[in-house]
DNA sequence: TGTACATCAGTGAACGCGCGTTCACTGATGTAC
DNA sequence: TGTACATCAGTGAACGCGCGTTCACTGATGTAC
């Protein structure tokens, strides 16, 4: 995991194209900016400043936007990479025989992902990313509705259940639960949470 | 309803006391003010701008701050009123027969509430409001709790549920559907998310 | 392997902006007579 | 009821701040020879 925040770009891609193209410093610079922004997004979330990022990767406010337009993009690229491997999760989950534990377990792998990137869920996850060519929403649909349908056509998931709904529910757990000692209250175990959403999920059709 | 928009001040407080002793275009100014937050931070978030409240209020910037010292004090001031709605609306609901039906009707405002202010759930409603006289989180947990209670008693609701995980789950439910059309992706109806979780809150426990 | 140079990338001061907040001043209000 | 005045409230220009963003300049890199 972890590849776009490597100097080598998207992965797949063999050494000698456009990735590797680029100058190292430039790769080097554009690794560091993804990492500190993973960093301040998650603490600061999705407002943080863009200043600030470009300070705690050690380069100048220039050199951010020379890699990435605005805060979406710089959103979105941060984001890719935590969606590729949900992504990943899921299709590995294929081999799990127990439905209801693959829809479980791939969910609380979604909320952990979800908090982490705190309101990201609602700022991105759920929102189009406007013709980057990569439609960050719709890969973790898909990759959500698979877990589902499966579970559905098990018996372990109530089909009523729309997938949309599904990650509604959850995004929503992310969401509050965030920033846990914000100053303010203690949140319930965002597990436990999940867990009694489970139970709306496996509950017969009133 | 709305008491606290009213140029009265805290209600039941009986006419020349506190409140009436302020001149009136205090009154008047402080009335102004509520209505403008209350619309700009529903519409905003709670990070809308005090200049644009005082603004949409029609007073300057000085006067704002003569009546609510800062930003907390302001939301908790628009959130008192509310809050005391749902707790009468609580209390009102104990002629209700149907438990289940009182526990769903409770949480269907609630949500709405919570919906109608954003971040506000997140952002003062489940924070302390630091010694300003008048604990929010303490009276509406008081009055969910209420509610739980009685479902519990009559079996309509799993008796492990804490009010915290209620409360936890409908705020979610309010955080990732606010704000629909943010340019964003169209979120589940409100009302069918909070069925889903009604159906967790009355599946026995596993 | 060594060097010269074109180009690509980084720098960071600077700009304009809107924010939160203050305060010297003006004006409205309500009271005392 | 009418008026004079003390006080309470409102005003809004102004301040400092950090933000997003730009751009003329400097420097690092990799290539061609």
């Amino acid at each position: 995991m972890d590849e776009a925040l490597t100097e080598h770009g998207a992965g797949p891609t063999p050494e000698g194209t456009a990735a590797s193209r680029r100058r190292s410093d430039a790769r080097r610079n554009r690794a560091r900016i993804l990492r500190a922004a993973g960093e301040t997004f998650a603490a600061d979330g999705p407002d943080a400043s863009l200043n600030e990022i470009a300070r705690r990767a050690g380069v100048g406010p220039g050199t951010l936007y020379r890699h990435f337009p605005g805060r979406t993009e710089l959103l979105a690229a941060v984001l890719t990479d935590r969606i590729e491997t949900l992504c990943r999760h899921a299709e590995t989950l294929r081999d799990e025989p127990d439905a209801d534990r693959a829809l479980a377990d791939w969910l609380s792998a979604f909320l952990d992902h979800a908090r982490n990137q705190q309101g990201l869920g609602s700022a991105l996850l759920l929102a189009e990313t406007g013709g980057l060519g990569f439609d960050c929403h719709q890969r973790l649909r898909d990759a959500a509705g698979a877990v589902l349908t499966r579970a559905q056509r098990d018996g372990a998931a109530r089909p009523d259940l729309t997938v949309d709904e599904l990650l509604a529910l959850v995004v929503g757990i992310a969401l509050v639960t965030a920033r846990d000692a914000e100053g303010g209250v203690r949140q319930p175990p965002p597990a436990r949470l999940l867990a009694l959403v489970l139970d709306a999920i496996r509950a017969p059709v009133g």
